[in-house]
DNA sequence: ATGGCCTGGGTACCAGGA
């Protein structure tokens, strides 16, 4: 199975790059995160015409996450919202079964955070202790095994940013933020799929849109897939697709995708 | 000098992004 997840930044400006992406890499199941889109404008015709299904959760023009599945494999159970978290209102979160892959499924936009120690920072946090908590409750459940795609807005170590420097007293890569990310993999029994394939390269899966910053390759890596530990033995591949940052009307983030290996 | 870019909303500029 081909699973993907992206931050496409406004999935009605970029419903064309979002198909090419559909064309191009053939995924069975893809993550959206800051759909930014109303409910009854999100663009269910033109996905099905690709093949696909969907189920989101919309909040209009902020954040916004989907879960897309092709068509015939099913999308069941679908929870939207995430138990603890502070602003349900913005639609950070939803999952669900897919059944014809036998995995449930999540998509995150974890809060943004803006400044260490202002209140919407302890949001993010709470938003990251949430996580770790449903994925806990997953995991103890015993169901399909979990998959956690997203933005996560925080690069989990300094190998996860152009220069740490830069970074210094910002957000995304604090060790309360850092902390929380790996409290998510303890509580779910998950990989980071990207580094479990690549331990050391660096890569970026999104770059700031000013100054030139995705050609000058300064950027950082917060999207994550976060795979069950028993699935992560089928893993294959993992990688983000630059191109896809490129050409016209990209958004400031690149998918990431992974491959595993049919269930035998 | 701390910006520069992009989104939606709405039609001037602002909030939010990371």
């Amino acid at each position: 199975m081909r699973l993907a997840t992206w931050n496409v930044n406004s999935l009605r400006a970029r419903l064309p790059r979002v198909l090419e992406l559909l064309a191009k890499h053939d995924p069975d199941v893809v993550l959206l995160q800051e759909t930014k889109v109303a409910a009854d404008q999100f663009p269910v015709g033109e996905l099905a015409e690709a093949g696909y299904e969907a189920c989101h959760h919309s909040a209009g023009q902020w954040a916004g996450v989907a879960v897309l599945a092709r068509r015939g494999l099913g999308i069941a159970d679908t929870r939207a919202g995430l138990p603890g978290e502070v602003r349900a209102e913005e639609a950070r979160w939803i999952e669900a079964d897919v059944p014809g892959l036998g995995v449930r499924v999540a998509s995150a936009y974890v809060v943004n955070g803006r400044e260490v120690g202002s209140p919407t920072f302890d949001e993010k946090l709470a938003f990251l202790d949430a996580m770790a908590a449903r994925a806990g409750d997953v995991r103890a459940a015993a169901g399909a095994p979990l998959v956690i795609g997203g933005d996560f807005n925080v690069a989990p170590t300094d190998a996860d940013v152009y220069d740490p420097g830069a970074f210094a007293g910002a957000t995304h890569v604090t060790a309360p933020e850092r902390e929380r990310v790996a409290a998510i993999l303890e509580a779910g029994d998950l990989v980071d799929a990207y580094r479990a394939v690549h331990p050391d390269e660096p890569q970026f899966t999104w770059w700031d849109y000013r100054q030139g910053h995705f050609h000058r390759g300064l950027g950082m890596r917060i999207d994550l897939l976060l795979v069950s530990a028993g699935l992560a033995g089928r893993l294959r591949a993992c990688g983000i697709d630059r191109d896809l940052r490129k050409g016209t009307k990209p958004s400031d983030h690149a998918p990431l995708l992974a491959d595993l290996q049919d269930a035998t």
